[in-house]
DNA sequence: GCCAACGTTGGC
DNA sequence: GCCAACGTTGGC
């Protein structure tokens, strides 16, 4: 019931229009995606203890000011979560399939940054977890939703979402400023976020981030705003 | 509101 | 399978 939407992606399924007949162009897509993502995964996994209980660790961008898509708020911010039942909501309308494939890798009780986009002051807001994993977006099956995909069948759904829980604020709020600055830093002298997702990636709604790009985005909370 | 970055579409 | 046109993301 909680049915946010946070505006991840394309309106425009990536085939709308297809798919009945050939689907090249998912196809591809899907497999660089995968690519990505197993990439991605992997390098977290080699910081990690390798296979079992490996926790890994997100950060999902949503809009915290309204902004109409074919007539629909797309706002939903972190306190937004916090007011829905169990403080839990369902992250839909995830359109790209990178960021699908992500959604698909999450497991129960990862970490995810919650992260303001496309406002006056963007930047990581809080925390929160995984509580169910990915599942069918019930989203690309209803027509007067901005993120309705009419190539998407019900006994092969193409996109997915989790659930996601509220599990604290930031203790303060760690601005995009602040992380760009560090990881500009991090590039020259091989720092934690040397490589963060956020920068290398720029539209990507839905990222992973490495135990080192987490903590030290933790640690931030403690010292002066910069 | 502008526009750079970048993913997707579709003609050829 | 290339690539120009187009649409979206999201900072500024």
């Amino acid at each position: 019931m909680p049915r946010p939407r946070k505006r991840q992606t394309g309106t425009a399924g990536p085939d709308r229009k297809k798919l009945s007949g050939k689907r090249t162009k998912t196809e591809n897509s899907e497999s660089t995606s995968v690519k990505l993502e197993n990439s991605s995964l992997e390098k977290m996994t080699t910081f990690k203890n390798g296979g079992t209980d490996l926790s890994n660790y997100w950060l999902m961008k949503s809009e915290p000011e309204s902004r109409l898509e074919k007539g629909i708020d797309m706002k939903f911010s972190i306190e937004d979560l916090k007011a829905q039942p169990k403080q839990t909501a369902c992250w839909d309308g995830v359109r790209n399939y990178q960021a699908r494939n992500f959604l698909r890798a999450m497991k129960l009780e990862d970490e995810a940054f919650f992260y303001h986009s496309n406002c006056k002051q963007p930047g990581i807001v809080g925390l929160m977890k995984i509580v169910k994993e990915a599942y069918p977006d019930h989203t690309q099956f209803e027509k007067s939703n901005p993120h309705y995909d009419p190539s998407s069948k019900e006994d092969n759904p193409k996109w997915s979402m989790v659930d996601v829980q509220f599990v604290r604020m930031m203790k303060r709020f760690i601005p995009l400023d602040e992380l760009k600055t560090y990881h500009q830093a991090h590039k020259a002298i091989g720092g934690p976020l040397k490589s963060m997702t956020l920068f290398t990636r720029q539209r990507l709604s839905v990222q992973p981030l490495t135990q080192e790009e987490f903590d030290f985005i933790l640690s931030l909370e403690e010292t002066e705003p910069s």
